[in-house]
DNA sequence: TATGAATGAGGGTTCATTCAT
DNA sequence: CATGAATGAACCCTCATTCAT
């Protein structure tokens, strides 16, 4: 009886599971279809709801995308970096192919789906925004850990190695999870090795 | 990196026949205003050409993106590799620079559509094929350079090598002009130390 | 013009019960945004009641819609006959003054509801019926004037000078309130001038 | 091969026919049925036309209605005033009678379509900017009239007059051509009375 | 060969009304 | 009786492509 806002919020247990139901059938068409070529009547159908009911919780399909992107990419941030914590260790080329190695498991969730937002980072600016407010995360994360060793480092611009490092940890996993690139092992190792030696203030020991 | 610097041929103002006019037409609208925001009937009018024959040199819309694409990749491919050829020097972190900073000019001529045919590159088997088709052809050139010299570097998997080079280039010269990420300076700069000290035998030596 | 002035039942500030304050709702809403860019569910968030305790006590929102009117045209019509009775004069002219002055004021409660549910007079069967009878009641009103008056007039149709004079005085209420036409006092003094001769043996006298 | 406008400028004869038998179509049904109770897709059935040919013509149904409402109005307006020219007479009742009789002929072409759009005067801008123009052209027209005869009229302030005398007039054809009220001839020849008497010198003489 | 009028399936969204709780 | 989630027909409009001229 308050004066209800234009989409409903959902407040019963039903209306969750309807609500998580349409983002779900959502999440699973936009991962098989591609995002423009799942319209909202498939979704509607595919949750099992009317069509009038998708309009009652999104106030138009792109929002839908972003609220279920928003989703993802928490829970994509959460994997990397909670779901399997890094070895407490000095043996830092164990911590670099941890990383990789998580991150490259956070993708296996959903990587039709992260594949087909991702390309969105560049035209749409709500995409651009929940990419941008991850990768800070991201970088905040990484500049922590490199933060951790600066003693046994030779960089100094850890904001600007951040960033390089980030970058080169997606690409590779947007590579190996989107189009199938090469053997994933090889590329791990390599990558490790070429952090490592990048970071490392003596660039021979490691792993081996 | 002395790879046959053969005169590229210019591809730029071709609006010689109307099939050029056309492409030139699609590219700059593609640019423009994004790649599915652009009808036919706007690529025929801009090319002040007829929608019908529009039709007769192309069979679709999409045979029309991936010609564009092609021709584009092949400049985009001579402006990093031929234009401004690699110094001849044994000074590794120079040519890792200038390979940088030859990638980055190159996107130079079109940004916004690299960025929109990039994004197919995902959803879009014959857009991935081109992408793909150059990415080998500048993974054959990286790993031709690293094999001039390989005696001076601790790299074995070339191959893994150069996936992991290109990758992490490709994607910092995308953070950079397509998102405006950070000072380019600074991240050349870092992406080179990144690089040098990955290959190189001892780690500490370089640029400055 | 004497006709029984009997107190107005007020029905503003009725907002008591449920049914009520739906209609209250609806008369607001329809004069603010217009009768169909105005759905049920806002009249019901406007009430402050369920959308299901609306359709419990209206079949529909057309049902709503013209028991709203009706009780807005008995309104009106107490405003136009009974809330400030005509000066016991006879000097004709102030008479008709009074009657357009009177008529003009009607107006000010809900010009905005009387303008938009006018307009559904013409395609609305059941709206036109309620305005038929509003109608109906102001003619006999008129040619009760008339008739106190018919010695010292010209007309002799009083049912025809009746619509006529009806029909002029409604139309210019509607430009003075709708549509914001000239000067309301020239247009009064004109309207009265019209008439006074019109009706008058006399055709020169008057107010000045 | 101009930069075409979006909608297309209809320049062989083929097209125009196309053009005005969608108008004539819009026009029948939106007398027949109401104007939001036609929808786009009627309207071209009715034309015998596909429904992307509709929107090649005109860039929304709102700029149909309102190109057909300008074409109307401006017949309309001819019908009352040059089809069958006023008596050269200094009778001036039977000037006003004549004015009134083509007034009400004016109608007859479509008052289904007046009365459609006469309504959407009162809340779409467009429409009433062409009855605005339409109602200054005819209160021009009336106050030239005016002043013709202004030596034997009392009337002083003529624009004042004007609006009263087309104010009357508009709305007692509309309640003959819409509502169907009364006898047409008693209302035309008491009409013809007020306003004769209104103007008159002498409120005296006239018709009979 | 060139033209551009014509096509119509398809997409996003609204809202009056119902009915299970 | 009260609630508000659910429904789905209906609407407006787009655009890749065809084909008669």
């Amino acid at each position: 009886m308050t004066l209800s806002p234009k989409t409903r919020v959902p407040k019963q247990k039903r209306s969750i599971d309807k609500k998580n139901r349409i983002m779900d059938a959502a999440m699973a068409l936009f991962a098989q279809k591609g995002i423009h070529r799942t319209n909202s009547k498939e979704i509607a159908a595919e949750a099992g709801v009317a069509i009038g009911s998708f309009y009652s919780y999104f106030p138009d399909k792109h929002k839908l995308l972003t609220e279920v992107l928003d989703s993802y990419l928490c829970d994509h941030f959460d994997r990397i970096w909670h779901e399997n914590p890094a070895p407490d260790s000095t043996a830092y080329d164990r911590i670099i192919r941890h990383y990789m190695e998580n991150l490259l498991r956070a993708y296996d969730t959903a990587p039709d789906f992260h594949r087909e937002t991702h390309v969105l980072r560049y035209s749409d600016p709500d995409v651009k925004a929940l990419y941008d407010r991850e990768t800070e995360k991201e970088l905040k994360q990484i500049a922590t850990v490199l933060h951790q060793f600066k003693d046994h480092m030779t960089v100094t611009d850890m904001e600007a190695a951040s960033v390089v490092i980030h970058s080169a940890a997606e690409n590779l996993a947007h590579k190996i999870k989107f189009m199938g690139s090469m053997d994933e092992h090889r590329l791990v190792s390599e990558f490790t090795a070429m952090i490592y030696r990048y970071l490392s203030k003596d660039g021979n020991a490691g792993e081996g």
